[in-house]
DNA sequence: CCGCGCCGCTGACAAATGTCATGGGTGGCC
DNA sequence: GGCCACCCATGACATTTGTCAGCGGCGCGG
């Protein structure tokens, strides 16, 4: 019996070579194969894969919205996060997305061969180191606006062009930053960012 | 008459993916494959492949340096940079590297097989569009104290601790921030830092 | 040798940023 | 209803930042 797969990854060549990667295998069939996050429900729709491999940065629509829109409309296909930074905000989001497993791009081809089959059997498969990182980071200390404010900040955006794209005064936007600034233990804004960025707080 | 090929990515996955890729290819064989910048050498001394692909984000030594590293050691031995980022200032430090090819990983595979056939016959292969990228965001204007600054600025540093890292007097940072944030047309410390590092000028 | 560009520094000033105290409004929960 | 967390805002304040002018030194090319 072999696994229907479907195989999602922006990056064209990667994405052909992880399906001539896995045809190797005897067990495996890649049914589907999409370069965009939107055209993952549709393509498991009609090709009805067994395992989704869904990259994370895509474009249309990431791979963690689009496997948690799976979870909810194509029951029977399990989904296996596959991307290339294991940072734990990825890890926890993916799980909370209904992910069945999660396997960084560093790892070898049978670790993710493994994972697929496992995940098939009904397993949830992580890495345990990942897991423990995840589980360090802790939950988000940060209310939704800090939040805002934090991605809004992340290009560049000075206080008052935050200010004005999420319509509020240029005080507020400076309590906020203060607050981030203070809960994620960081002396700039610019640090807070990209702390809160690296734990997967945004 | 088979082209022998040397693969350099850190990504084991990836690797192994674009390996039986390749192999799918009559008159490819891959002959070494290894997952840090600083074993590109070795390697090629070694198995002397006719091509390499070099990855550029690699651990020990990144890809645009081993490609100068073995341009200077490994005549007969071309390479081809193959990376995720079509940035421009990637290409420039490529050819300035020496590398005979530069394919970015969201192109199809047949693009890297041509590529690598090319290059092997003496050809110079790159992408139109980002040849053209490369030439709008031209040299960079910034004087090598002024990139230091903004390398270091990178990581969110204030002044008073890029002035500590690099031994200089605040006003001098201050000064090299305001000329580095002037030059890249930016409003911000942050966004220089973007502009700049998305040109290739870092 | 002289000009020029880069390096490094200083000092002064304006603008942006971060901190703090305070207050009002809302909605969930006991 | 009272408590609490979050949202939004204001104002005052210290600190950090970016900008500008100016100084001396060094090395390179005309």
């Amino acid at each position: 019996m072999t696994i229907r797969l479907l195989l999602a990854d922006d990056q064209e060549l990667v994405r052909q070579a992880l399906c001539a990667l896995l045809a190797l295998e005897d067990d495996f069939e890649v049914v589907a194969s999409v370069g965009r996050g939107d055209e993952v429900v549709d393509a498991a729709r009609e090709h009805r894969p067994d395992v989704a491999l869904l990259d994370i940065e895509m474009p249309g629509l990431d791979g963690l919205s689009a496997a948690a829109v799976l979870a909810a409309q194509v029951p029977g296909c399990r989904v296996v996060m596959l991307t290339t930074f294991g940072r734990a905000g990825y890890l926890r989001r993916a799980m909370e997305a209904g992910a069945a497993g999660f396997v960084v791009k560093d790892a070898p081809a049978d670790v993710l061969a493994d994972a697929i089959r496992r995940v098939r059997a009904g397993e949830r498969v992580v890495d345990p180191a990942l897991a423990v990182a995840t589980l360090a980071a802790g939950e988000s200390p940060l209310t939704a606006r800090e939040r805002d404010v934090l991605v809004t900040a992340r290009t560049g955006a000075t206080i008052a062009e935050i200010a004005s794209r999420l319509y509020l005064s240029e005080g507020t936007v400076r309590n906020y930053v203060s607050a981030a600034i203070a809960k994620t233990g960081a002396r700039n804004r610019v640090e807070a960012v990209r702390i809160a960025d690296e734990r997967g707080w945004l």
